[in-house]
DNA sequence: TCACTGACTCTCA
DNA sequence: CTGAGAGCCAGTG
């Protein structure tokens, strides 16, 4: 059952992720090994055993959007946090990739 | 063990 | 150009 190997790895690779920048579900699933696990990715979050811990609210789609089903509180609440990272949201929940994306890797 | 679901992404019409 | 559908992987029931 679930001893969740890549889940760990997509936990660490969340947690990697410098304040006031974010990043997509397609580059954490590449970093993982397979640019199709996205899915799976979200499902990781999803679960989000560590709250407070893994910074699911850094964690956007491949349009830069905000997440429906946030596991802190709210979409209000991940808009916010970025926010208070330096990190510009749009009034649709939209961040800009071309300035707050993270390739990973490059951790501060 | 099998089948279904899912916070995504891409391609086709 | 816009909309809808199928595909993919891993985890949970």
């Amino acid at each position: 059952m679930a001893n969740g190997a890549v889940f760990q790895k997509i936990y660490q690779i969340v947690k990697q992720i410098p304040k006031g920048k974010v990043t997509t579900y397609g580059q954490i699933a590449l970093l993982c090994g397979n640019p199709r696990m996205s899915r799976v990715v979200g499902y990781a979050l999803h679960v989000n055993p560590e709250p407070g811990v893994i910074p699911c609210h850094r964690v956007v789609n491949r349009f830069g959007g905000l997440s429906s089903a946030f596991a802190f509180g709210g979409i209000n609440e991940q808009r916010l946090l970025l926010e208070a990272e330096g990190v510009y949201v749009r009034p649709d929940e939209t961040v800009d990739l071309s300035v707050y994306f993270w390739a990973g890797g490059e951790t501060e």
